[in-house]
DNA sequence: ACAGTTCTGTACTGAGTTGTCAACTACGGT
DNA sequence: ACCGTAGTTGACAACTCAGTACAGAACTGT
């Protein structure tokens, strides 16, 4: 009975995230968005309240991108999981990935983690924000801890390993080089870290 | 022949560096620098030429005390290398230690590196900051793989590993944790994490 | 066709921002 | 004691920003 939304949520709101991911929260005004979304100023305040809501609104979707497809690509039957965790950790050395289909991001910097990135601005004073950083960083955390689990299970990662204290440090590792990635180091030397991290893997003792 | 300074060119830098940490850059505006500096707008033009003139030389003042604390408080003799870096890994995790007498900041999120901090906000659009950030990583890293070659010497470290490598992902590791210390992990935690990182380092094989 | 309801974009307001300028102040040499 | 030089200060003008309000446009159900 009333005339229908002219632009597609999801799409104003990704539009959104890639505009904070490169000028961050403070430096991008609501002209900013309002440009990078293609719609008006009316129409974000009335859709997502303001600046800051299209903040919130922009990370719960990307909360649930990344709850989806994490736990998606790391569980499986036990007997891949450690060549899973492998092939996971070398994507999120390019950018923490959120689908199957697309290639790593050409901007090192802008494929940082979106939440961690947000939290590392205005987490200090915005409690919501730093929340959503910490619920996404779990979400992974008990993804990678499970996946290790099942790799424990298959013998290829020592048993006696405390798998939550491995799967923290490999996501403290990601966040590093979103870090590191953001100050202009080459990808190769990135990837080489990571394969790094990967072979200090504790692996079962053989008798 | 004329007025001397009345202000500590460093103190007030290190003020600039306190109020940009805990608000960001974009975040800080001049009127908030004249506050936490305690002198003027015109004071802080005339010297440091205005907020990204303020930025940089704060940011030159952070990268000299890291260039002469980290070498110093990682070199030293063969015999107490490893432990030397297990000492420095533990500190850093509560911050990035820059001198001796100063205990961990009661505010994780405030113990960040500067200069990471820094690039990820805007270092996407401020190659200066961004070459500031990578030259304060190279300093620490050239310093922890000398000292991980120290306790390679000494028999603590597996002569075959790649110290620049695991040099670059104990960095890595730190930088990864003052991220997740901004979500308002316990120190306890990032502690035990820094201590699981410590004891993954290659050991030498014994026959 | 029409009416009602929702969306859209522009214009406006008050607050806050930056960078500059001229007047004022304090100190050292003479 | 004085005077020039450099440091300091507060005020100012131009601008940008977030958020609001209003008028017009678009669509659906009758």
């Amino acid at each position: 009975m009333a005339r229908p939304r002219s632009f597609d949520r999801d799409h104003v709101l990704h539009a959104a995230e890639r505009q904070f991911r490169t000028t961050g929260y403070n430096g991008t005004s609501v002209d900013d968005l309002s440009a990078a979304t293609g719609i008006g100023r009316g129409s974000l305040y009335a859709a997502f309240d303001g600046k800051h809501g299209v903040l919130m609104h922009a990370m719960t979707g990307y909360y649930a991108r990344l709850a989806q497809f994490a736990p998606q690509a790391l569980a499986g039957p036990d007997e891949g999981a450690l060549e899973r965790l492998h092939r996971y950790l070398l994507r999120a050395v390019n950018g923490v990935p959120l689908a199957d289909d697309v290639p790593p991001a050409p901007d090192r910097a802008a494929a940082a983690c979106f939440a961690a990135k947000m939290a590392m601005e205005i987490g200090t004073s915005d409690p919501e924000v730093r929340r959503m950083a910490r619920d996404c960083f779990s979400v992974l955390a008990t993804a990678v801890a499970e996946c290790l689990r099942a790799a424990q299970r298959n013998g290829d990662i020592d048993p006696d390993a405390d798998a939550d204290d491995l799967a923290y440090l490999l996501l403290i590792v990601i966040r590093g080089t979103d870090v590191v990635g953001a100050y202009g180091h080459s990808p190769a030397r990135l990837t080489s870290i990571a394969e790094s991290a990967f072979a200090l893997l504790p692996r079962p003792h053989h008798h």
